[in-house]
DNA sequence: CGCGATTACTTGTTCCGACAACCAATACGA
DNA sequence: TCGTATTGGTTGTCGGAACAAGTAATCGCG
């Protein structure tokens, strides 16, 4: 039993652990700026943005599941949590009796139109105000080339226009 | 009520979408495959590690919890957990009675000897290997300076050796 | 048709992490 | 030296997520 393992070089050891710590931190971060403000985890907010940019702001449970990356059984945990607050609409699809369209209210519009200013300027201040107009495309570049590996084919990233924060997702409504 | 927010570029938000999704996935990537060739989660094998690479392979359990992130009573249960399975043993700190030590069993060692090869191995196929060694050097600053906001004293990157994987940990024998 | 396979969700169980309450030991002030 | 505050860890309880089983509707092929 050889050992042919490459193991890692300084440098790599160096920056893999720094991109440890930073997925490490980031969604503790991201999580706590939403629940002080906004009383939603970091994962609601991703869902109630992707079914704002929706057409109809309607999505299917399996297409808001996969662009979410939640199993199945999560998101229907969360979607009756946040359906109980109000803030999302379930219903049976027409086309297929099968499946269950979640829409988002307009409580929930004006929910996520109040916590992106907070969510906004939490991004700016921990992450893009830090990087050079530079490193914020190597970032850019970087982090798609991991990506073609743990998301190869783009789920979370298919953004249409996820991320147009705020104004865009109030032109939306 | 003015709003002053300043929204996203569209690269800004092209860049953060993605590292959003990369920090999403990574965790969950690294889990899978050291549950799966190891049974142990990726935070267990990282504190499996910090206590390998430390003098006399032990670590107060304070200093353990911020070194991995975790809270004390996480780190509680985590390490009954792993002193059930005989990875790790705790005792009664000698110079403070209030403290308690964490030590890496032989079996421990073991273990995360068996593992790393594996892990190395996500690790490069998932990362490293996707990016050039010019991109491993911005990835280096990119995180380095987000660490700066996330991470001010460095608590989970003062990594003494904490990663030269395999090998070195063997010799910390 | 009609039966098996697949797809879409929901529900139940189990495990893990966070928070809070608690116990033990030390430090410090009166 | 006594009492209080602080530090270090453990335990109990609760909510959340994964996995698996169950239900329901559609598809596909004979």
């Amino acid at each position: 039993m050889t050992d042919d393992t490459r193991w890692l070089s300084t440098e790599e050891s160096a920056a893999w652990v720094r991109l440890v710590a930073l997925a490490e931190l980031l969604p503790g971060a991201l999580d706590a700026q939403l629940l002080r403000d906004a009383q939603i985890t970091h994962f609601e907010y991703a869902a109630l943005m992707a079914l704002a940019a929706a057409p109809d702001r309607t999505m299917r449970m399996t297409a808001l599941a996969a662009r979410t990356n939640a199993t199945l059984p999560r998101l229907s945990h969360v979607a009756r949590r946040l359906e109980e607050r109000g803030l999302i609409r379930r219903f049976p699809c027409p086309e297929d009796r099968r499946a269950t369209n979640a829409t988002i209210t307009e409580a929930g519009m004006r929910l996520i139109d109040e916590a992106a200013p907070g969510h906004v300027d939490t991004v700016r201040r921990n992450v893009l105000d830090v990087l050079t107009p530079e490193q914020l495309h190597q970032l850019y570049d970087i982090a798609g080339a991991v990506l073609t590996r743990l998301d190869p084919d783009e789920r979370l990233t298919a953004t249409a226009c996820q991320f147009s924060e705020g104004p865009a997702i109030a032109r939306a409504g």
